[in-house]
DNA sequence: TCTTTCCTTAGACAGAGTCTAAGCTAGGAT
DNA sequence: ATCCTAGCTTAGACTCTGTCTAAGGAAAGA
């Protein structure tokens, strides 16, 4: 059974055999998918099910606060289920993969008050950049 | 004459009426434009310019380095003609006004080597959210 | 089993950005 | 000053992501 199901059947949300085989497919990835990449996995699986359904499924999840919605390269936008939230983002330029990553501290200390401009700051995420093992020039 | 006009020309750029107003209109703004909003102010300049052509312009830009691409709500890029690299952003989560900011310290040092996955890390960007003096809560 | 409400579906639609092919022009060569 | 050519600009078609619509289907309580 997957924790991410189970923490979906507390919100009181219908599960249907579509919302659980995208919640088991979200769960069960190393990386984060994009929409479509989940769409193309779930239809392994339920060859019938619908783009409209994943991306409803993938709203409503981001709604109900168990699922982070990632959006780096400007084109697609990934899904994260981990719902820890300080974590931040290593990302290939080659090839888009996205992992979690920690930072020994809290990147909110960086920030002097005198760069604050009034603001109330209540939140800092960083994204890393590079190139991953595949992608990176062979020696 | 702008700043920006004069570090693109040092690239041995060809220096066109559009390209020129597409720099100076991405010069002088207070605010960080999406392409459709430099489109729409190089437009009262110069009605006849076209939209891929300020794309193009745009885009060649960001690989001169003269120019950095912002991500940050998912639906269009936002053009920063800072050119100094290591500065990060500042957003309110209430207008969507964003800020240049710079932190104390350099985020690539607080990933450490176990956290990279192989990695050849690069770049680190971070994007702090929060709420303007304007859109604060009264107290 | 019935009923109601909500979910799923195919396909049309929308917004952001890219590509294409034809004509135009900046800037060096003459 | 004029010519040439590489490279720029243009309109509009196209792609990619994502949303909406209207009709039928199914989960879960009565």
């Amino acid at each position: 059974m997957s924790d991410l199901v189970t923490r979906l059947r507390r919100h009181q949300w219908r599960m249907t055999p579509q919302r659980r085989v995208i919640a088991e497919t979200l769960e069960g990835a190393h990386v984060h998918y994009t929409a479509e990449e989940i769409l193309d996995r779930a239809c392994e699986r339920m060859p019938e099910i619908s783009r409209a359904t994943v991306y409803n499924t993938l709203n409503e999840m981001v709604a109900l606060g168990e699922v982070v919605e990632l959006n780096f390269d400007g084109r697609s936008k990934r899904y994260d289920p981990n719902v820890d939230h300080d974590h931040h983002h290593l990302i290939c330029d080659g090839c888009g993969v996205t992992k979690d990553v920690h930072t020994v501290a809290d990147p909110l200390e960086w920030l002097p008050g005198d760069e604050r401009h009034g603001f109330t700051v209540t939140e800092a995420s960083i994204t890393f950049r590079g190139l991953c093992p595949e992608c990176a020039p062979a020696r």
